[in-house]
RNA sequence: GCCGCGUUGGUCAAGGGGUUAAGACGCCUCCCUUUCACGGAGGAAUCACGGGUUCGAUUCCCGUACGUGGUACCA
């Protein structure tokens, strides 16, 4: 078992846009098998055909690429083991929900929708809200067990709809061992006789995956807790199929749930109080509705995969930021927490600050380019790397560079003139006028030289520098913002900085 | 309702029979800075409850409460 070669699949369903939670499922599943150099394979699992959604796919694809999760084996890439798309396998599975009705482990059912809904509504009750077809309805119900073997022959024969469902035994305890959780216990008698092939002929998720990581050799098997509790189905299957020694070891990670409690995080809480869910912005096709994405709200992808990670496990010494080689070397699975965790948007933003504090200015620069470019404004990448490096400090996100560096790119459009006007005077006013013109001879100072000359003409003329220093950065920028002074002058140059030395002077003066 | 899983500051969490119960985010104070950040130093804030077991439980066991997931011809 041990010398197995290790292989994980990431399986999502098509359906919409990428949740971060199936994020970090993927990345979970990718350290596992980079760090026991095994094989990384991503399976569509596509069985809904009612839930078809154009686009999803390639959507998923994207999103592992700018995650920098690239599968080994996947419907893109093709593998050994193809095709990678379920309802491109829709005829292997037959045999194998055949194989179980031959044994007895299944049977036909041929209730129709109808029947089904007057059996719930029928056997609803306060004590029962669900009722479920299980061990003892299923004696009451249309199917192979309950019918004549001449009548299911015969129904058969004539192409009756019908579906294939798992006998499930009345009442024994499975045990099994979850990687995270340790021991788990359910009796059988809890869980239903689920559908494992439907009546359009495709399996449902309870087959297709037994049958699919069997086939392709699965070893490690992580999934969110939903699934749990139909893990009792999928080792039944298991062993019911004669694989019980090929089951993979399963892993049911820990849900992300809403920052302000009450369930599953979704991505209507995250246009509810503002933050991405998604890991890229998805446009339904049919609706058009936008679902924004952390990539395009300025997310550098190492910093969302490197928050992922802390999600739900911890190297256990502290450390936070963890390169993704890192997270190879040292993930281990004993240490993902069983408790889910609640989304912290700010500790999200923390970890985006602290990778664009340690990102170099030029790659920042180059992702910002775009917002300038959007803007229409015209800036050549030396001077844009020039303000990332003066910027960056404060930033959150890449976007976040025009905000604190607006007025690198274009004159001040007002100015806060509360924390000039009053304390400004004609002594003031002379004073710029001679700075400025002072300036002409400062072209290629450096920052310390031009505040140097600025102390000394601010000295020569009585003035303080917190009297003159705060005008002008304000002429400068607009406001009471953005990085020391003189760093801005220098990057400004000296032609801009008169001009705008003027237009404050003309403004405060009035 | 039933079944499963869980529960350490507001959040993420380390620890796991004897500890001043780490650390991070956020919040607050101060220093640096004549803006704001960055950086630095501090601060407030935690073992859900009740029973056991034990010389001793946050840690082990059992209950309760609460949270969460499932209970589909969806995954």
């Amino acid at each position: 078992m041990s010398h197995k070669k290790v292989r994980v699949r990431f399986a999502p369903s098509p359906t919409g846009g990428l949740h971060l939670g199936g994020v970090r499922t993927v990345l979970f599943n990718y350290l596992f098998a980079r760090q026991h150099k095994g094989d990384f394979v991503l399976r569509i699992e596509d069985t809904d055909q009612t839930r078809y959604v154009p686009g999803a796919e390639e959507y998923i694809y994207e999103c592992l690429r700018w995650c920098g999760l690239n599968p080994d084996e996947s419907p893109e890439v093709g593998g050994p083991f193809a095709p990678y798309r379920q309802s491109e396998r829709k005829e292997s599975y037959r045999q194998y929900a055949e194989q179980l009705v031959k044994s007895g482990h299944a049977y036909y059912a041929f209730d129709t929708q109808e029947e089904l809904e007057e059996m719930r509504t029928r056997l609803k009750t306060p004590e029962n809200p669900s009722p479920q077809y299980n061990h003892e309805v299923r004696k009451k119900m249309r199917n192979s067990i309950t019918m004549e073997d001449a009548e299911v022959q015969d129904l058969l024969a004539k192409n009756t709809p019908h579906v294939i469902r798992i006998n499930m035994p009345a009442n024994i305890d499975l045990t099994f061992t979850d990687m995270v959780r340790g021991e788990v216990t359910f009796n059988t008698s809890t869980v239903d006789d689920k559908v494992l092939l439907k009546a359009d002929g495709m399996p449902t998720y309870h087959l297709a995956v037994v049958v699919d990581d069997y086939l392709m050799k699965i070893t490690h098997a992580f999934r969110g807790e939903e699934w749990l509790p139909s893990a009792p189905v999928h080792i039944l299957l298991w062993k019911y199929l004669g694989w019980e020694s090929h089951m993979p070891e399963w892993a049911h990670l820990p849900l992300i749930l809403k920052p302000d409690g009450n369930g599953k995080l979704s991505k209507r809480d995250g246009d509810r109080l503002g933050f991405p869910v998604y890991a890229m912005n998805w446009t339904d096709p049919k609706s058009q509705e936008l679902t924004k994405g952390f990539r395009e709200m300025g997310f550098l992808p190492e910093a969302f995969i490197n928050m992922l990670a802390m999600l739900g496990w911890n190297d256990g010494t502290g450390q936070e930021i963890f390169t993704l080689d890192e997270l190879i070397e040292k993930f281990s699975i004993d240490r993902v927490h069983k408790a889910g965790a609640k989304f912290d948007f700010e500790k999200a933003k923390w970890f985006n600050h602290q990778y664009i504090l340690h990102k170099d200015n030029e790659t920042l620069a180059s992702l910002f380019q775009p917002v300038l470019d959007e803007k229409g404004i015209k800036a050549d990448l030396p001077y844009i790397v020039k303000v990332t490096a003066l910027v960056k400090d404060r930033c959150y996100f890449v976007n976040d560079i025009w905000e604190h560096g607006f007025f690198f790119f274009e004159r001040p459009k007002g100015y806060d003139e509360a924390a000039v006007l009053p304390k400004w005077n004609d002594d003031k006013a002379a004073f710029f006028s001679a700075w400025s013109e002072q300036l002409v001879g400062l072209t290629s100072a450096s920052d310390v030289e031009l505040e140097n000359a600025f102390k000394a003409l601010a000295a020569e003329r009585n003035l303080k520098m917190g009297d003159v220093q705060l005008p002008f950065r304000i002429m400068l920028t607009g406001g009471k913002f953005g990085p020391p002074v003189f760093n801005i002058v220098a990057t400004l140059g000296v032609e801009e900085t008169r001009a705008r030395i003027a237009n404050g002077l003309a403004a405060f003066t009035k």
